[in-house]
DNA sequence: CGCAGATTTGACAGCCATCAAGGTACGTGG
DNA sequence: CCACGTACCTTGATGGCTGTCAAATCTGCG
């Protein structure tokens, strides 16, 4: 199925589709924007810039994720998105959105659900910040990307797509890129997991579970 | 006005007003509850419990505040209640809630904004535990709930109420107790806050903002 | 080839955790 | 009235995890 022939399965055209070259801005914080974007096809960040240059990311886009739940109905938002790989993505605008929401109660539940997946993570990732060490929280992030990019990829020989820099796993983890290097490198001479271009090939899913797994 | 007699403005009535006593377990994570549940009157802590027994305090509720949105339509939550302060609380049953909130658009909306007022804080919390010192965090958790209180007490001479000891600060925060003690030992001995008795009391809240304020 | 970006590594420092001990306030019971 | 227990706050000593800074290496690409 072509990306421009996609609908969300509610009978709801996107307006627009539209692309973004890798480390293009999809969305600038506080921006007014009438219309929600989806992901269609790529990988994109969501994350804040502080004045001194250090940046939190939020978390990670994969193709079928909303930028947010509240763009659906507000005007703007308080992080901005990033391209991190080539991405695609469909423009729904407010107007058309609006009755289609208002007359469909089960769209509504599915966003609603979507707020309490998206409240949900950001809880756990906050116990994580707060909790866990280094090891773990790098173990925590490789795990959650996992399970999300088999939905998606058929998975061979433990290699996934991983498209994050050590850059990104840092400012997602709460660390200095230098110590992020020192964990991959202690997970990569006990043999667990490695990562180049882009691939993440997992030798011990078993020992980065016991590490990085929550609960 | 007496908190039995009180609704939430859409004409619902509560099917139950209930109470709990300081440190009671209000809502225990993962136990089925076919209800949602509103603070009327006193302090509760949302969090989380780690098996070593370490916690992670998500959010102070104040009178006025749900649980949790996801309660009104989730059988289940993902993390445990309880009081800091004797409480009040209204019960709402699903069942009667279902067909008022099938029936109105504008109460969906309301829950809607609620879900994203959870997730934009949950973020900003996770922003914190990332990237900020002991002092700014410690400080940004008095400022956001010096504003809260705000609304619902009249402040004078800078005092207010506090109910948060200092271990319930060091769970909020990702810190130590000791480490806590010490941060708000300094802030005394700065002469900027003082705590006292349940009291939180601000000589000058400039510096506080400047420690503690966000962007 | 040369450049830019990313990864890797080492030396050093600092923030904060851990552990331990003592202090204070307050209620309870003898 | 005093002894005692409990909960909470306070403080010191020590150490470790992680940050900072700097430089070298690697990689892809024009």
């Amino acid at each position: 199925m072509l990306p421009g022939a996609r609908n969300d399965g509610h009978g709801i055209t996107p307006r627009l589709q539209r692309g973004a070259r890798a480390r293009d801005l999809i969305y600038a914080k506080g921006r007014t924007a009438d219309h929600a974007i989806i992901l269609c096809q790529g990988t994109a960040l969501r994350f804040n810039r502080l004045s001194d240059g250090r940046r939190k990311i939020h978390s990670v886009l994969l193709s079928g994720d909303p930028i947010s739940p509240s763009m659906f109905f507000e005007r703007s938002l308080p992080f901005s998105v990033e391209a991190l790989t080539d991405c695609r993505f469909s423009v729904f605008d407010h107007a058309e959105l609006r009755p289609v929401l208002e007359s469909s109660p089960d769209l509504v539940l599915s966003l609603l659900q979507a707020f309490r997946d998206e409240e949900n993570d950001a809880r756990e990732h906050a116990l994580d910040l707060a909790l866990r060490t280094a090891q773990e929280r790098v173990s925590h992030i490789m795990l959650g990307l996992m399970e999300r990019v088999k939905l998606r990829h058929v998975i061979r020989d433990g290699r996934y797509p991983f498209p994050l820099r050590q850059q990104d796993i840092a400012d997602f983890a709460g660390l200095s890129v230098a110590h992020v290097n020192r964990v991959i490198a202690d997970l990569r001479k006990a043999k667990i997991v490695e990562i180049s271009q882009g691939v993440l090939t997992v030798f011990n899913p078993e020992s980065l579970r016991a590490i990085g797994e929550i609960q």
